[in-house]
DNA sequence: GAGATTTAGTTTCATCTGTAACCAATGGCA
DNA sequence: TGCCATTGGTTACAGATGAAACTAAATCTC
């Protein structure tokens, strides 16, 4: 359907249904939007604190700083969630015995109940996108994808 | 860099970087983030707005209603973007005879003069992106991001 | 080792966004 | 025709988000 009407010339005209930008943009909004009303309802979890304890769950013992790397989200982002995780007994802070600046975060037993909960469901949600295409085409995707985002980070 | 250490198995472990909605995610804010910028400094216009700018230039005479529904926004955001663009004068709208409750809307010469532009502009930054794939990937991503869409409307 | 600089993280404030309630016009339909 | 349901659009409120200012700890420099 997309493919009939493309562009005519190589930058000629705007059309906003076939602007890259623009399909990239709706296409993570719906897919984040799915995955994210899945578990907000289960585990009230916004997705800041979902990708903190996809990150701590596999990498404990990160300081927030290091969070807000692994994850992209800004340290504003990662104070905020970081807090309200704390709050839930879902994260554990303490402080660097090096550096009392830092902390030091990793998940609580219930923290960890989650994610081992959560990373099934959502696995299962790519899983479920995915099905849209065959092995060639997962790996083709998988390899545009790293080719654009290492060409965005210096857009 | 995001090869080598791809997924184990189908469904095994989750790796925050390399779980599709989530490079799905950062890929569209990097692109959006650095097109915004340049049209946000320049023309002071946000996302949304921009995007009914896009839409209206190419298909002047569209409601609300369906400007909403080809820029997949929701119609309180296009009331408010559209309320900003007649305040600056970029917009114009005018009722519809034969349904009181429709606006028409449709660039005004400043509105054409910001949309001549902002295309070139905004085609620009595609092609950017797009200089990191030759012809043959660029075909695979046009088909791949359509058929993804298309999946992603029933999740 | 005192003062300037940098760094980790938080708070503040202003803006944005999303949901729900709302208002007004239209379209049944009895 | 008069009432109800629907539709186009706006308003209101609450929560999310981002930039910048801020605090406190560490580091650097002389």
């Amino acid at each position: 359907m997309a493919s009939a009407k493309r562009k005519p010339g190589p930058t000629e005209l705007l059309v906003l249904e076939d602007f890259l930008p623009y399909r990239l943009s709706i296409l993570s909004n719906r897919v984040s939007r799915a995955i994210a009303a899945r578990y907000a309802k289960t585990f009230g979890l916004s997705i800041p604190e979902w990708r903190i304890i996809a990150v701590l769950g596999r990498r404990p013992g990160l300081t927030a700083k290091e969070v807000a790397e692994a994850t992209e989200m800004d340290k504003v982002a990662v104070s905020r969630a970081v807090a309200k995780l704390v709050e839930s007994k879902r994260v554990a802070a303490r402080a660097d015995r090096e550096d009392a600046r830092r902390q030091i975060l990793s998940l609580t037993a219930q923290g960890e109940s989650v994610h081992a909960r959560i990373a099934p469901i959502a696995l299962a949600s790519e899983q479920r996108l995915l099905a849209a295409l065959d092995a060639r085409e997962r790996a083709q995707l998988d390899a545009l994808v790293g080719h654009l985002l290492d060409a965005a980070k210096t857009l």
